[in-house]
DNA sequence: GATTGTCTCGTACGCTGTACGAGACAATCT
DNA sequence: AGATTGTCTCGTACAGCGTACGAGACAATC
């Protein structure tokens, strides 16, 4: 078991000494840069999917030789930590939510949260297999200062922070599996067929069929939120 | 965005008759069967993760020729499927629990789910890109039959099962990044090491240092249960 | 004896991530 | 001025991947 990345380093993040380098005209293709790697990262992610992102293709996109990347990247791996990381940017409230509104508040973080990885649905694929980001820290940490502001004792804010957590999380990956078994309409249409027979309950509640999927999460925040403000 | 299996079958998924054969005595190796695959892929991504598994390597371990799994499995993807899938089968809840008792059913049910996810943290990775097997599925019914048995109105009962599915994904994926991040604790106490400068509540309140996940998983299932049993 | 169905597997192909090292070019030093 | 150093690009090469293809082995059946 061991670190793969651990040794790995981008040649650039070695260097001890940064000098001043004159800045190239932006003639033909503007120079590689990390920031530049990234968002053609999601760019293509979004476009091809996970396994549509492979350095070739970044390169090709990018319009420079593949091992080229390497000189501002460590490996894939970074990439897609990158990626993942910059997608998960928050932007801060609107000024519509009061101050004392804490409930409307986490509310709007939330679905805002939640809103950022559906838009790039292979998010959620990826999001099992790295750590936690600096962007998703510091939507950590306004969680936590929210919840510790509204006046949640400081016994119940892990719980509560990780219960919300867990909610934007596994609504995300229920919503993949089921985007990705909508791929193939026909298989689906097939098993539903059978559904009756096997699973009944769940067949009368159409628990797989209806599709509101805003509302469910909205619904089910409250539950949550209801729960958490009982001990308040 | 086609669908990548709607073509690909077995060959032996393909045969229109099934004809009596002669029972091989066990001489050496057994024979190769869809089960002794899927057992045997099981094995290995225990052992060395989701790129562990590798078809060549799953042969190897079977003694057998890579492209013989070919007959019995479509691909390396229907592979991951059934892998994931067995793991999650559910053997019922113990003598032990009243039949009244719906909290504890549930709370059963969810943590031995957890549970099943945890002794194989390969399968967080794999949750998001495939669809919901039969034995996932059976536990969402019995999942459902138990809390329309308990008196949760209609209307609030997919969005109950789905908050605590969610719960239950949510705290999966968590504990997986963070099994992986504690792979390079070097890193990890490198970044902490700057916690407090850039996210003091999340340091003061030491989410991310205290570790007991399986209470956080309980209690912030008793917020969820909480805010549901209001609204019974 | 010929045919068919079941199952195994060697070879080969196109694709992947990336190690290595040869350069191009500018800034700096002597 | 020439030499050196640091920054950045990239062509080649390699091991490993999933799997298409087709040649067989063996038993059951006609």
């Amino acid at each position: 078991m061991t670190a793969k990345r651990s040794g790995a380093q981008s040649k650039r993040s070695q260097r001890k000494s940064v000098s001043s380098q004159a800045e190239q005209a932006p003639r033909g293709e503007p120079p590689l840069s990390r920031e530049r790697i990234v968002t053609t990262a999601v760019e293509l992610l979004d476009a091809q999917g996970v396994d549509g992102l492979t350095m070739r293709r970044l390169a090709d996109r990018l319009g420079s030789g593949v091992m080229s990347l390497y000189w501002h990247v460590d490996n894939k791996e970074d990439v897609l930590d990158l990626a993942l990381d910059s997608v998960l940017a928050y932007r801060g409230p609107p000024q519509t939510v009061e101050p004392e509104d804490w409930r409307g508040e986490v509310v709007h973080v939330l679905e805002d949260w939640r809103a950022s990885m559906l838009r790039h649905p292979w998010a959620a694929a990826l999001l099992p297999r790295r750590a936690l980001g600096p962007n998703t820290l510091s939507r950590l940490e306004l969680l936590s200062k929210t919840l510790s502001g509204a006046g949640v004792a400081d016994a119940d804010l892990n719980v509560a922070i990780w219960s919300l957590w867990n909610h934007v999380m596994g609504a995300t990956i229920t919503r993949a599996s089921f985007d990705l078994s909508e791929d193939d309409r026909a298989a689906a249409q097939q098993r539903l067929a059978h559904l009756d027979e096997c699973y009944p309950t769940i067949e009368r509640s159409r628990l797989l069929l209806d599709d509101d999927w805003d509302g469910a999460f909205r619904e089910g925040l409250d539950f949550l939120l209801d729960g958490l403000a009982l001990r308040r």
